[in-house]
DNA sequence: ACATTTTTGTGAGCATGCTCACTTTATGGC
DNA sequence: GCCATAAAGTGAGCATGCTCACAAAAATGT
């Protein structure tokens, strides 16, 4: 049963590896199924016993790159709120670098705000992890009371905005984004401190 | 030449009826061109004369509906920016009510972020008239200098979170949309007046 | 009235994401 | 070693969004 497991990760693997150079070469939409399959050499069939669909794919690459990295950064102490919150979107996007030109159908289904009706489990992790990542960074700074449900869900809508953008962004360095990415943080850390006054 | 014109008027109406009507009992995903095709009594082939995409169909029924009211709202008085813009949203959402069940295609490709990219007009035309009439509001409340792209930007993310969470908004008469909805619109507004201030 | 051109309509067919009945291969008990 | 069971792999085929070469119909010129 060993040998069937390694093998069986050795696939995955393949596939992932021939999707990821496909896409980059090729781009996501121009990519075909069959296209990948032949590149991992394997049939068709194979390739969605592994993924579901060819959107799982991608996500996966995703997911599986901004996983690993980014957790030491809650470490590090900052100043305020908006530096520390600001240090953990750009260590994201560092790490989103190389998915950036076909990051659209992962913020279309995985990441949307509509995932949970969507049922995307992969998604759903990068969400939850980062956000909890987002309360943790609060309590340092003592305002993780104002952190209700629906400041979380606009936390989410304004870092998937900023997402958006940089897909997007023709900027030579993606300044622009980064720009964008420090106003939003600004008004939302801003707003929390307000909200928290209220409640003295 | 007026016969034809009118003619082909009238097999617009046909897919777009057709269309709203399967839409809305079978919904989007379900109902295939063909089946629109045959409702409104024409070959699928005649379908794409008039429409480059499904989506573009959806997204028709959505933009027309949603571009006609609305604007008697702007010369309402409201006592703060917060209220108008709230004003303005609410009326958005009574008009597009009907779509709500089917609006994620629409939200996806017409209306991100992403749409410029994407090269959707009639998605882009429903921005630029909603938002023009954001800075028009924010005239006659002396904001509209704090009103930089950027600002419009943050504003359109913000929007399109709250269009997202309605689709799905599980609570009995969507009131936690319109709570989200106030929340955004008090965090926007009091942060474009903390950018004023830094102005003067 | 007829011929010509332009507009509108048609449906067979293509591309591609995905399924499923079937084959091949590996594992474990004897 | 050999069979039985389970796991992994296969590719023909399906559904559906969309295209395109052609046909029908309408408009225009004479």
């Amino acid at each position: 049963m060993r040998v069937t497991a390694e093998a069986k990760e050795s696939t995955r693997r393949k596939i992932l590896d021939a999707a990821q150079e496909l896409f980059r070469t090729t781009g996501f939409e121009a990519t075909t199924t069959r296209d990948i399959a032949k590149a991992a050499g394997i049939a068709t069939g194979t390739l969605f016993n592994y993924f579901p669909t060819k959107e799982a794919i991608v996500t996966t690459l995703v997911v599986d790159s901004h996983a690993r990295p980014t957790r030491h950064l809650v470490n590090e102490q900052h100043e305020s709120l908006e530096e520390a919150l600001f240090a953990q979107a750009a260590a994201g996007l560092r790490v989103l670098k190389p998915y950036r030109k076909y990051l659209t159908p992962v913020l279309d289904t995985a990441l949307s705000p509509l995932a949970e009706a969507r049922r995307d489990d992969l998604g759903q992790s990068l969400r939850t992890d980062h956000l909890e990542r987002v309360v943790e960074l609060a309590r340092q700074h003592g305002l993780d009371a104002a952190l209700t449900p629906m400041a979380l869900q606009m936390y989410w809508t304004l870092y998937l905005g900023m997402l958006s953008f940089w897909t997007n962004d023709k900027s030579p360095k993606q300044e622009d984004t980064l720009a964008l990415l420090d106003q939003s943080l600004a008004m939302f850390v801003s707003w929390l401190r307000g909200g928290d006054e209220k409640l003295n």
